[in-house]
DNA sequence: GTAATCACAG
DNA sequence: CTGTGATTAC
């Protein structure tokens, strides 16, 4: 089976290259970034049409993440909520996170913040945001030991992820998220792209800006985690970049892991 | 020759259709208005790719004039100002104005206010505006007996020239927009499209709102007018509804008129 | 309904 | 650079 992760920026905007791509790949599971659209506006039959069901949860013009799948899931849940109870209410405005079971695997679905700079309010709302992802996950692993994590974490952990040199000041690359994220891989997840590809230069983001794609200045952003049970099932994971040489494109690109 | 007048609601937006509309309808002079961008970022190779001179008045989001010409144009000028002198220059601030002569005939490209409603500051704006015509065409023509006016004129001023019965209070057909309009044509002025088609039902313009071109809910806004010189050469006046069809298409349609 | 700008976010 | 949304104008 295939679960991809693809941050569409704006599911409205990219619906046709969406639906396109489920064509061509049609995947069991796919995990949407960035949708930017409230449920009541998903465009969600053009997707049903092609056998998929929907799960979703977003807002106006920020955030909202979507998984499809070719079943349905079952134990479905919202944010962080459900999981850590009312104190974390107010992370869960922001519409990032969603998870529901596909078989015997758990897939979690997520659009980790940005942070903008380092520093900055929303650096330090992405490192609390991560905190809590990992009190979640800790819950969460004590219940399955078949998760997979994926999607838009706005952190490369590697300098073989980036096209350039970072410093510690570079958001998505400073020591305090890399920090974060490892402190939850170490729960005991595995970057599943890792497990068949060593080289440089595997980019899954490109900025708009500067003609990044053309250049290939990228960062591997985007990512599946997974546990050792899945681990031992995977069989490959690859970026596909023919949607960014779309005209149009969102500027991330679709990442998918395959299992037996 | 042909003198074709085109509201293109942004030439930006607008620019292909209007370069496919010359390839099949070559004219010899075409008149834009509501051009929507400053002459810097004016797309000037795209026209004089088609053997076009350009003459152009714009500013940023509104209004804005053009003269295309397949020979150059002398005497250029733009706005009332070169005309009527330093009073006049705070209506010029609004690029609506742009003249020039072609061969032995002086071609003068307006964007008349439109006015909002009866009785606002920019009906009133409007009306002054008109007033300010009425002195420089008294000037204008002391000086040539081969004038053709032509534009978007936001004014209609015959119950056959609108989709609907009018009252007093509409916009674009109250009595004082039509007398200050009436009186310019009584310096010597003559409908060019009223000389060969005295049907109602012709229109230049449709709202954008409410489906007006399917059903045709449109106005006669947009005018040629000619001195006696010029309406003894005129041979055929037309509007070409076909550009109305395209997606995405300005409000208004052009209007052509032919010379001899 | 369509387009332009601005502010915001990425 | 791209997208959304608020605003203004027609």
């Amino acid at each position: 089976m295939k679960i991809a992760t693809w941050n569409v920026n704006s599911i409205r905007t990219r619906l046709e290259q969406v639906t396109d791509w489920l064509q061509t790949n049609p995947v069991e599971v796919l995990c949407l970034q960035e949708t930017k659209v409230v449920d009541t506006d998903f465009p969600r039959s053009a997707i049903e049409a092609l056998g998929y069901h929907l799960y979703i949860s977003g807002q106006k013009s920020y955030n909202g993440v979507a998984l499809f799948s070719k079943i349905p899931l079952t134990d479905v849940s919202i944010g962080f909520t459900p999981i850590l109870g009312p104190e974390v209410t107010e992370l869960d405005e922001q519409k990032r996170v969603i998870t529901g079971v596909f078989g015997d695997i758990r897939i979690l679905n997520l659009y980790v913040p940005n942070g903008s700079s380092v520093g900055s309010d929303k650096y330090s709302y992405k490192l609390t945001w991560l905190k809590t992802l990992q009190d979640y996950l800790k819950i969460i692993l004590d219940k399955t030991d078949k998760l997979c994590i994926c999607g838009d974490f706005n952190i490369a952990l590697e300098a073989r992820d980036i096209h350039r040199k970072t410093t510690p000041n570079d958001i998505m690359a400073s020591p305090a998220e890399r920090a974060a994220l490892t402190e939850i891989l170490e729960l005991g997840l595995t970057d599943a792209f890792r497990l068949f590809n060593q080289e440089p230069g595997q980019f899954s983001w490109w900025d708009y800006r500067a003609g990044g794609f053309a250049r290939n200045r990228g960062w591997r952003i985007d990512h599946h985690y997974v546990t050792p049970k899945l681990k031992e099932r995977a069989i490959a994971c690859t970026i596909d970049t023919a949607p960014r040489k779309l005209l149009k494109p969102s500027d991330h690109t679709p990442v998918i892991l395959e299992l037996e």
